[in-house]
DNA sequence: CTGAAAGCGCTTACAG
DNA sequence: CTGAAAGCGCTTACAG
């Protein structure tokens, strides 16, 4: 295609001279009309058609002092899990009239927002450091983090779903119903503050049944099917023994599943398997997964009214904690 | 968190002050710096630090007739499909140091780019009507198309896969390899040009083999799970035999391997199934889905390089077609 | 190497 | 109901 540029922009004054109004009315007009003779609105709104006129949203930012668009900031794009969180985001966002910049740190790890291009941000909190965290609450920015804990000293709004409870609920579930007392714990994302809460849930129901959590198997997940694998791999190649594998997201429990499969062990009945997060997978897989289902999407809603209520009114919640939900399937024996 | 909203921007003539230059030094400096004496460089540095100065987005768009952002629309957000491609586009977005503004058009069928914010537009093809493809076309903004067809009358750039081709080869090794001959096939979405496509190489493969086209059994898929199931349902019902399913998109495949193991067939022993696209779950489930492999994620990438392309020198690739990938597992009865 | 000044395309009191 | 004009925060010839 070797077309020119020509891309000659058509402005406001083009509108106003072929209108025969001014700027400024071109201008009302174009904001609602509020206050325009309504032949006036008609005469304008003919110029707009004719020229295919849209406003400079820069100039328009620039003399509103508002950008009208806010940024999500995430560590990586892909994956069942992000796609439900950009999906609860997006239509939150452009139901509200703002635009959507997506941002993404796991290849720019010291990523600061360089420019001052949105209202206010979302940020996905397991993609940043604290510091960095810190580091925005503390500039310009309004920010609300979604999901993750809040670091020390950072005062913005949370959104986040019940992962201690959740994982407390599961192991809970496998001890009083299933019986089950040989436990491996497959940890999630270093640094993964929801990673943590799901292994404190799961660590307080093992002591609240008088098992010793260090004396369970332990090991990293790393919220990744591949290290969570191998890791199974060499649990079993070492000969331990367990009745089930507690993953700290479903992605890892794919993994031990696949490792097990590997090794000739059925599920559940030699060894029974649960995840977290109930991503789509999860239904699908042979056996179907026991998880914990989380409000993904719908937190991630909520982050963005949050947001926009603290633009608009200068205030928001200071944490919303989204509750889970058990979800039961044939992974963990029970049905 | 009722705290005021203290967000008091700090502007370049905050710093020109505090650094003791003009703004127009700092506006070098902050570009990079060229021309300028190094010690000067250093303190309009250190007060830019000393301030956490952040440029204004919109004044430098505006000043400089680029927003240094595209965007992309696509129709609607989710889905492993989605996902990849979104990967592919961010991560050429912001390699090549523009910001990325996501559209969904699915819950706003009209959309018609409403303000002009971006320097160009990834259109995921499938999401637009041709009348608005067009529309965008004949604007003042460069656009790309992604998968899909070219409206006639349009003439922006084109980055797809081969549709046709994969179907036809997969066809072809249905037909030749594993000689099947009673075939069933469930169409992708309305309208949906990469559906279209994919139609005619199974139909062309048929054709040369002695099949008529129209003699075989045609159904719905819509590129849904919950569609394809229904379909199949229905014509096992009817008690129409086949020795193979072809679906245009692996989410329809899955539907109908759902509906084939309801009624108690078994895959790939009473009935086969293959897809297209290669989803992350065609490798998961069970049976394995032998399917057609496309580069989602590469296609992205070119695409928003065709854009940038375009951008600094005025033109692009009429038309760039990746190759796709036969993928075979069990789900054909083929291992 | 540096600064004064115009200009980017809008919005919005302020007057009338 | 409408317009003239200032201002939003930058960049960039142009002078020096």
């Amino acid at each position: 295609m070797p077309a020119q540029n020509k891309y000659q922009r058509v402005t406001i004054s083009d509108v106003a001279t072929r209108a025969g109004v001014s700027t400024a009315t071109v201008s009302r007009v174009v904001n609602g009309g509020e206050g325009v003779a309504a032949r006036t609105v008609a005469i304008v709104n003919q110029a707009i058609q004719d020229l295919n006129y849209r406003p400079n949203a820069a100039a328009q930012g620039l003399a509103r002092q508002r950008a009208q668009t806010i940024s999500l900031v995430v560590d990586e794009v892909g994956g069942e899990y992000f796609s439900q969180m950009l999906r609860g985001v997006q239509q939150a966002t452009s139901d509200a009239g703002y635009d959507l910049l997506i941002y993404a740190t796991r290849r720019n790890p010291t990523f600061i927002m360089p420019q001052q291009n949105a209202d206010g941000v979302i940020v996905f909190a397991n993609s940043l450091r604290d510091a960095e965290i810190l580091r925005l609450g503390n500039a310009d920015l309004p920010v609300v983090l979604l999901h993750g804990t809040r670091p020390p000293g950072c005062n913005a709004p949370l959104v986040t779903v019940e992962n201690q409870r959740g994982a407390y609920e599961l192991t809970q579930y496998l001890l009083e119903v299933r019986q089950y007392r040989r436990f491996a714990f497959l940890r999630g994302a270093d640094g993964h503050d929801d990673a943590l809460m799901r292994e404190q849930g799961y660590r307080e129901a093992l002591t609240q049944h008088g098992l010793d959590y260090d004396q369970q198997v332990i090991g990293r997940g790393d919220f990744e099917e591949e290290t969570s694998r191998e890791v199974v791999t060499q649990w079993l190649r070492r000969g331990l023994k367990m009745d089930v594998i507690v993953a700290a997201d479903d992605d890892s429990a794919i993994g031990a599943m696949v490792a097990l499969r590997d090794a000739g062990l059925r599920i559940p009945e030699d060894v029974a398997v649960v995840g977290y997060d109930d991503i789509r997978l999860a239904r699908f897989y042979d056996p179907p997964l026991t998880t914990v289902r989380v409000a993904i999407e719908e937190s991630a809603h909520v982050a963005v009214e949050q947001l926009i209520h603290y633009l608009k009114h200068g205030s928001a919640e200071s944490t919303i904690r989204l509750p889970t939900e058990l979800v039961i399937r044939r992974s963990c024996g029970c049905c």
